[in-house]
DNA sequence: CACCAGGACGGCG
DNA sequence: CGCCGTCATGGT
């Protein structure tokens, strides 16, 4: 069983664990020293304040050097997140539309997070809202998932493909209450579970070529495709448009009149470069919190 | 209490 | 191709 506390560096925790790309952490703690706690790849996670700075605390049974760099790989500790924010808050339009995330810290990061449960995760977003999506997953977890061996906590890794390609479309809809989307789950799950090492394996793939084969599964169109590009296999040039980030482009680059979405994908590609998916998260945010 | 949500899909012109 | 109605559900 290994035990280690890992320090992360500066950046906006809250934004980058409660906001719109990752839907299983919650904060903990009433009014306390705000603390997170998450699950990941069936790990219990805790990022907690101590000395200035925010920890990780992770219990299960890896070595110490292993939960060492899993956690590296989910915060994406590797990457000079520095830099890209200093490249990108070089446009004026973007510094001054994504100001108030830059208040205090520096800004969100982009989690480096498991491809299946960003593949559903994302299958459920489609035209609903987070909090709602919240909930789903977390039935989902409980419904589908292997509980983790820790108490009474009731605490449930995400399914693994073959335990959602099992699932009965009448308890995902009646207790999980995906709603129609019910089947897109269930066989997108069949279809990952059937072709797992492909999928798993990814890494190899260019992102066109893995993005072809995203959009070959049911409930996964440009747009969650392009989160799961982002989210879930670490694309950092992924350029997710919804209706947040439409407004947003809308609002900081065009004078506020509705661009079609291939324009937008377009000129994002041109305009942020291999920083496109970190941008777009700047955007995203930023419009979400001005409402 | 209507409205809308990190849209996708199928049918139509 | 592009456009448009439809799709469950519940948070605000």
């Amino acid at each position: 069983m290994g035990q280690s506390t890992i320090l992360l560096p500066r950046f906006d925790i809250e934004t980058t664990l409660l906001g719109g790309q990752a839907f299983r952490w919650e904060k903990i703690g009433e009014n306390q020293i705000t603390s997170f706690q998450g699950i990941v790849s069936g790990r219990i996670l805790q990022v907690r304040w101590e000395d200035g700075g925010y920890v990780v605390d992770c219990d299960f049974t890896d070595t110490n050097a292993e939960s060492a760099q899993f956690i590296r790989g989910y915060f994406d500790l590797d990457r000079d997140y520095g830099s890209a924010r200093n490249a990108l808050i070089a446009d004026p339009m973007l510094r001054h539309f994504a100001s108030s995330l830059f208040e205090d810290w520096d800004g969100p990061r982009i989690l480096r997070q498991p491809w299946f449960e960003t593949t559903i995760s994302f299958i459920v977003s489609a035209n609903n809202h987070i909090p709602r999506i919240r909930n789903i997953l977390r039935v989902i977890s409980r419904t589908f998932g292997k509980k983790i061996s820790n108490e009474a906590s009731g605490d449930y890794a995400f399914p693994t493909p073959e335990q959602l390609a099992g699932a009965d479309l009448s308890t995902l809809r009646g207790e999980c209450n995906t709603g129609y989307r019910d089947i897109f789950i269930r066989d997108t799950a069949r279809r990952m579970a059937d072709a797992f090492s492909y999928w798993n394996e990814a890494t190899l793939l260019s992102t066109d070529e893995l993005r072809t084969a995203l959009l070959e599964l049911p409930g996964i169109g440009p747009k969650v495709a392009e989160c799961i590009l982002l989210f879930g296999f670490h694309r950092f040039e992924a350029f997710p448009v919804d209706t947040w980030v439409r407004k947003a482009v809308s609002e900081a680059y065009f004078g506020g009149r509705t661009i079609p979405d291939g324009e937008i994908r377009h000129f994002a590609a041109d305009h942020f470069g291999p920083n496109a998916g970190l941008a777009q998260q700047y955007l995203f945010e930023a419009a979400r919190k001005r409402g």
